[in-house]
RNA sequence: GCCCGGAUAGCUCAGUUGGUAGAGCAGCGGAUUGAAAAUCCGCGUGUCGUUGGUUCAAAUCCGACUCCGGGCA
């Protein structure tokens, strides 16, 4: 039989989305596409959680530390990749199962992106140039100026959101709006996504949370950001990781190590917050799960039909 | 034992001449179209240690008690 469906795993870090992930692996003769925005990157395998060698030898494992600490992607980049290997893991007649927690990654999978072409680094550095120099409004009110209809849509506080907006209309010579309305490239209709969100209580996800820095912490976290800290290019996405910044400030000698660790903690349970917000209101058509013991599985292969 | 200081939100603390209280952090809710572990928006959750008194009115003034610091013995 020529299965032609791809499993989704979504939830909030620390979930058991890598052990449900690996479950399922193992039960549909599955491979595994990472679709976490930083465990795309090589140099702190650790503190971004990629799975252990151990894990990754039980079924293969796409897209996991395969850019180095200074490249940049895009969601449309790992989309692009994703698609690639889920093209190619159908043609051996395995089953994909894309898991991770970048629920926009996740979004821009299924759902597709509007079709805006690739924006260069120079256009990017041209509106960031703007900001720095006007500020978030003063960059709103030229957005404003450019595209009066379509401005209000964006939000105006966001300086991020504005970048980009402005990096568009620079890089293609029309304005974000006018792309978005165009038809989205969306994936091959053949693909079923079968989709599942792990949603565990939020005591019990912050519990998971906090152990597992502590068990990041035992594994030698420390030693691994200490080697990166120095080369690590300011702006590289992986100065994001939860924790990075606390790690740093301890081994620079400005806080201690307990601190450190409350910090990141604290920083983990933030973004766990966020990805449940996401998940919960972004990808509520999904299958549902407490967690990743046996029941849980049942639950995804019996909503497959 | 005595003296001094403190006790207010989960934590650290602010609170004017008495008018039932507010900051930061934590937490909670939300947004999300190529940086997304990013970025942005919203929300104060309270037996003001306990108790008695003064007062129209006490977190605030007075007394007692409890606990925590510090000092003197």
């Amino acid at each position: 039989m020529t299965s032609r469906q791809v499993f989704i795993v979504g939830g909030p870090t620390a979930s058991g989305k890598s052990a449900l992930a690996l479950a399922l692996a193992e039960k549909l003769g599955g491979e595994i596409i990472n679709a976490d925005s930083l465990q795309l990157y090589d140099g702190l395998p650790l503190l971004t959680a990629q799975p252990s060698a151990a894990e990754k030898s039980s079924a293969p494992h796409h897209l996991y530390a395969c850019l180095g600490i200074d490249d940049k992607t895009s969601a449309a980049d790992w989309r692009n990749k994703a698609a690639g290997a889920i093209t190619d893991i159908l043609s051996r007649g395995r089953t994909p199962i894309v898991v991770g927690g970048t629920g926009f990654y996740l979004m821009a999978l299924m759902e597709g992106l509007s079709p805006i072409p690739a924006i260069t680094p120079d256009a990017r550095q041209q509106a960031q140039h703007f900001l720095d120099t006007h500020g978030t409004e003063g960059l709103f009110a030229e957005i404003k100026r450019l595209d009066p209809q379509g401005a209000p849509l964006l939000d105006a506080h966001n300086p991020r959101r504005l970048v980009r907006a402005y990096e568009v209309y620079l890089g293609t010579g029309k304005p974000l709006s006018y792309w978005q309305q165009q038809p989205r490239e969306t994936p091959p209709a053949e693909w079923q996504f079968v989709k599942t969100v792990i949603d565990p209580p939020r005591d019990v996800l912050h519990a998971r949370c906090d152990g597992r820095f502590l068990q990041m912490v035992d594994h030698g976290v420390l030693d691994e950001v200490k080697n990166i800290m120095d080369v690590l290019p300011p702006d590289a996405a992986l100065s994001h990781a939860c924790g990075f910044s606390a790690l740093c400030d301890h081994l620079r000698g400005s806080i201690s190590f307990d601190e450190a660790i409350s910090l990141s903690q604290a920083d983990t349970r933030q973004y766990a917050k966020r990805q449940a917000t996401w998940f919960r209101n972004q990808m509520g058509d999904a299958v549902r799960v407490k967690g990743a013991d046996s029941k849980d599985i049942q639950a995804v292969l019996s909503a497959k039909a």
